[in-house]
DNA sequence: CATGAATGAGTGTTCATTCAT
DNA sequence: TATGAATGAACACTCATTCAT
């Protein structure tokens, strides 16, 4: 599944045989069949063993009771953004899969564990904006597509690259915190009354 | 061009045979050989086609001398969001092509195409900087990421469909324009020196 | 398809590959779903292009009008022989996929073939039986089973060679004339107030 | 070796495939391979465990010497009828397999098998026919065809149907004393001098 | 004795492309 | 310029069988 999902991405669903799958995993060509069923549920079988990666733990959740909406709004930007950066392949494959018509029922799951991740942020925005804290005449939604729209690019390889390159010195790990903190300093400036 | 164009964003480059495309567009199989040599040409074709149309013509640009560099931003964002959001399809495709490994070339092209789009703003942005209207501690390549990651999620179709419930009887224009305003304050917010 | 016909009751439907097929016919793999769409179709036509192989043509049955019940009879008997003698090979065929549940379709199309071959000659035996010709107490239908099992058995690799065998120095032709005088005979003698 | 007849015959033999086989029969699908070596070979075993089906025991023959030779005649027809009534499957199995050129060996046993019941047949056909109680100019080569062919064509699920539809309010036992009757009738008027 | 895992060979079908016309 | 026919290669998948346990 490691194998596939680096090829689905590499080369597409469609571009990658059986045969390229089980020669780059040494096995059997027969094996996929025979465990998955067919190449398009081993695709499904691989978006959804991860399917819950993004959903905040309850307790993790709960310990934020005392924070203010932004720092709030703030951490969780902070867990979604760690867990798209270290999973940007699958990140990638859930995008290329979403509005491709030819397998609509993947696409259904596929909307539905992205939903999953909208629905946290979109409680704390609205939390910060039912408090006085944040512009009550900001949309939410254009934020939440701001927010994944940007950590989308940040998994695009050339960008990945093209950061490295601007920051010649810099570890992986600061050019992360410079992300999450762009994003962090991009919502304060947005949506609270400085 | 425009069927497949239409096929490839729909099933994917390879998801999509020659036959689909021949029986979609009324035309014999032969022709596509024929007339681009290959497939892949055909593809190609298509983006090559289309390579200018994010291009700020000189002139436009030169209109613009006379304004404030966060004028000039957010007409060049406007203009920009007003061509992807026009060729949603067109811009998908791109995207699609560009982590895969496959078609060496054509990555090189789109590569080319999306970074002539970056040239423009990064300048923008820059001279707002140097002219000390723009906060100096803010990473260009960021913002560019932002503002292309947000009008990439703008050309989800789940999304177009999602801002069209919660906006109920607003215009697809209306709706353009909200998604206009949005960027531009939240640049003006992150941007500039309030 | 000629060669479709012998291989699909030498070993089979399900016994002959494409690949059997195409060697054998000296043509590409391709061609059989290229003509035919599928390997089932390809065994479709080959069944409905003989379809009407055994139906008397009109003019040969007005022919027939002068004639005594038993001599219609006969006549028909001998057209039936000669026809399905001709055709052992697709006799067979329609034979082995007649019990066949995995294609119903087909099954249905080769009991419209058969059922048409009985109407002709119960027409006959029924006229014999309501003119006092033929015994009133004989079951048609059984009459009928006795007929085609008989000539069904003629159509027997092992049999047709018992039967060389067992006639030395005769002539197919002279055989075939044993075969057609033994039905007549039987007939008569089962039929026929003597 | 139930379920494999059974399905031997609905599916063909090339049609079945083991796990077919395992599934319905709930076993496993290494069980067929293990126990019989080889799907073929359990082909084989089916036929051979019932290929003695039809040959006459010697004490029930011998309880047959102070009959005529048409009671005789008569006596084994019935005793195939009903054999042949009774093993329907197993016996179309055999019928299916007798023309196929890819199991040469299997197909010298069937012939082995059927040639059996003729030899019974042909021995009273030919006793009465040296006693001069038989036509003499009658072949019983195509005697015995017409018999067997007969009950081969009693042995089609369409024509079951077919009789039991014609004779409404019989029994199955009715209808198959009603098919003994034709064979001894028939064949009465057919050999006898009457 | 029995089986789940595994495999190489083979299945029918579809592919992009070529070519004579 | 345009096309129907044809093809070799590749496709996803199923096959009967083997083997370690």
């Amino acid at each position: 599944m490691e194998v596939a999902e680096r090829l689905f991405i590499q080369k597409g669903f469609d571009g990658t045989s059986i045969r390229d799958l089980s020669k780059e995993a040494g096995i059997n060509v027969a094996m996929i069949s025979y465990y998955f069923g067919s190449k398009e549920n081993l695709l499904q079988a691989i978006v959804e063993q991860k399917a819950n990666y993004g959903l905040l733990k309850s307790q993790e959740y709960n310990a934020m009771l005392d924070l203010t909406p932004f720092e709030k709004l703030s951490c969780i930007m902070d867990y979604y953004a760690d867990k798209i950066l270290n999973n940007q392949g699958y990140h990638q494959l859930l995008h290329k899969e979403l509005n491709n018509d030819q397998r609509p029922e993947l696409r259904g799951i596929i909307l539905g564990i992205l939903e999953k991740n909208w629905v946290e942020i979109r409680k704390a925005i609205q939390e910060g904006q039912d408090r006085g804290l944040f512009k009550k005449d900001i949309d939410p939604t254009l934020v939440i597509m701001t927010i994944f729209g940007f950590l989308n690019q940040c998994t695009r390889k050339d960008l990945n690259e093209k950061l490295r390159l601007e920051n010649p010195g810099k570890s992986m790990n600061e050019i992360r915190d410079k992300i999450k903190n762009h994003l962090s300093r991009l919502l304060k400036d947005h949506l609270t009354n400085y």
